[in-house]
DNA sequence: CGGCATTTTCCAACACCGTTCGAAACCTTG
DNA sequence: CAAGGTTTCGAACGGTGTTGGAAAATGCCG
């Protein structure tokens, strides 16, 4: 069958669903394809620029998702619901891959269609919360860098925790007494991301200009 | 002159410094050692220990530039003060190397002494300005992550935009009239950096319970 | 000092990577 | 059919992380 862009990165998109970001090649992407690792060269311009697709075509995913989940939300709901919402489905898509949050991180910043889609979406959400205009764009860039932040630590946080040695466990509770005390308890990381979208909301209230109830 | 995992760090920075995280290798770093890369494995399991620990130092140097800050605070500075100091002299530590944030970002968590020293502190700040004290583990992850995401995104962006064509410009302009317009304007990445930091810090601020003046 | 054992280094090799390039195959058009 | 452009192949290049056995260096003990 006749390879297009669009075929390499639907493939591109499968191994990297298979076997995650850091392992991804250009070869095992031909090998499902059928073809040579250098025939995708004639369509694409190299490694990057098919890294580049497949984080729009992320960000598109997120896009769409998003839109679903906001449709779904109560006409009751707030600003920050529509903002929790869109943090939300942005964390989930990228979680759907290994190495999602790399692929965002290490693709050219925000300059895809997909990723103005969702920045887009995102700042006219902050401005219908009547934010001051000139706050929205740090609030939106502050809100997705440090989801994909949040991602990305979350996804290269090793499975198990290292069999440390009781003796240096104790020396550690005892040099850094808080990371280790019951600050951060058991708290599964979808309590954590959704505490961390809220905090940022208050912050983002905080910024509006004291309307009368 | 013998080797050790101390000088095998060291010339691992060094190397990092000039070619950046994407092409730091282990031979370059053998190199710089007069020995051959297959000995780098007799005093580190592998590339990911040395990254582990160049990780490390990194967290190591930006504590100990924190504390140097920090003391160069006047003694009327506020707990934001002291938060802002942390995260401005992180950012600068990362942006030292050019993929700075990768390495943090992508070497496990915040699992290393150096890391935990970084949040121990942060943690201190927190609770020392008398957040609740169930709020500080979230609040000092959200700082961290939130500085690593932004780091990264700066730190790849593309240093010159592409030359686009017009229509295509005036496309982009008409679809995602807000991400193109004049919010996020001239604003340089310090500025925005500083801002960022100081949202986050209204939202901290929004946390605490309401004490009499 | 010699001899031994351990620690450390070398060096060649493996498998894989991204990328390039000329030749072959294919398909369309005249 | 023949010509020409488009697409694919297949081998190759230089690079990577990593391994394992041979070789050297080092420390130790008689």
């Amino acid at each position: 069958m006749k390879l297009t862009k669009e075929r390499i990165v639907d493939a591109g998109m499968a191994v990297f669903a298979e076997v995650g970001y850091q392992n991804l090649s250009m070869r095992q992407v031909a090998d499902r394809l059928d073809a040579h690792a250098g025939s995708l060269y004639y369509h694409v311009r190299g490694k990057d620029e098919l890294l580049a697709l497949m984080a729009d075509r992320v960000c598109r995913r997120a896009y769409d998702a998003g839109t679903e989940a906001l449709a779904a939300l109560p006409p009751t709901a707030g600003w920050s619901d529509r903002v929790t919402t869109q943090a939300t489905t942005l964390r989930h898509e990228l979680r759907q891959h290994p190495g999602g949050a790399q692929l965002l991180a290490e693709s050219p910043g925000v300059l895809s269609t997909g990723g103005l889609a969702l920045m887009e979406r995102l700042l006219r959400t902050l401005l219908d919360a009547e934010l001051p205009a000139e706050h929205c764009g740090i609030a939106a860039d502050t809100l997705l860098s440090h989801i994909t932040g949040f991602v990305l630590q979350e996804q290269n946080q090793p499975t198990a925790p290292p069999t440390a040695t009781a003796a240096h466990y104790a020396e550690l509770r005892d040099q850094f007494p808080l990371v280790t005390g019951e600050l951060i308890p058991r708290l599964s990381q979808d309590e954590k991301f959704a505490r961390s979208i809220r905090l940022l909301c208050t912050g983002f209230a905080a910024l509006r200009p004291p309307t009368a109830a």
